[in-house]
DNA sequence: TACGTGACAAGAG
DNA sequence: TCTCTTGCCACGT
């Protein structure tokens, strides 16, 4: 299969593999694809993925916990309301329980080679 | 074609 | 402990 043929792709892919009611960071994203100094490029394809509905961009935060990315939503609280909505605390456009919820992809999912 | 921008992260001072 | 600088790479103008 050739779904991650691209840095971009490869995103999109972890991205939609993100459980439920758990969230990650740009950073870990960009670890789990081998780049982990490129996790500028991670919000990037967010702010490209997050038109297609398929891609949960609200799961993803900066590696604070803050939803530093909430203003590419529709609104100024939807991407809250999205996680409070999965069970995830935030206070201040930033993830309480942040560190429970952790979902880290270099130990959840399979390597990618 | 070339330069600037960007939802980050980590090291150095 | 806090702030600044650098690295990374694809997209848009």
């Amino acid at each position: 299969m050739s779904e991650s043929d691209s840095f971009f792709e490869k995103v999109y892919v972890v991205a939609r593999k993100i459980p439920y009611g758990r969230i990650t960071s740009y950073g870990a994203i960009a670890e789990y694809l081998g780049a982990k100094k490129s996790a500028r490029m991670v919000g990037w394809a967010m702010n490209a993925s997050h038109r297609k509905e398929d891609i949960p961009a609200h799961r993803v935060v900066n590696r604070k916990g803050l939803l530093t990315g909430k203003h590419h939503f529709e609104g100024t609280n939807l991407m809250q309301q999205l996680l409070e909505n999965e069970g995830v605390q935030i206070k201040e456009n930033q993830i309480i329980n942040f560190e429970e919820l952790f979902w880290n992809p270099n130990l959840e999912l399979k390597p990618l080679y």
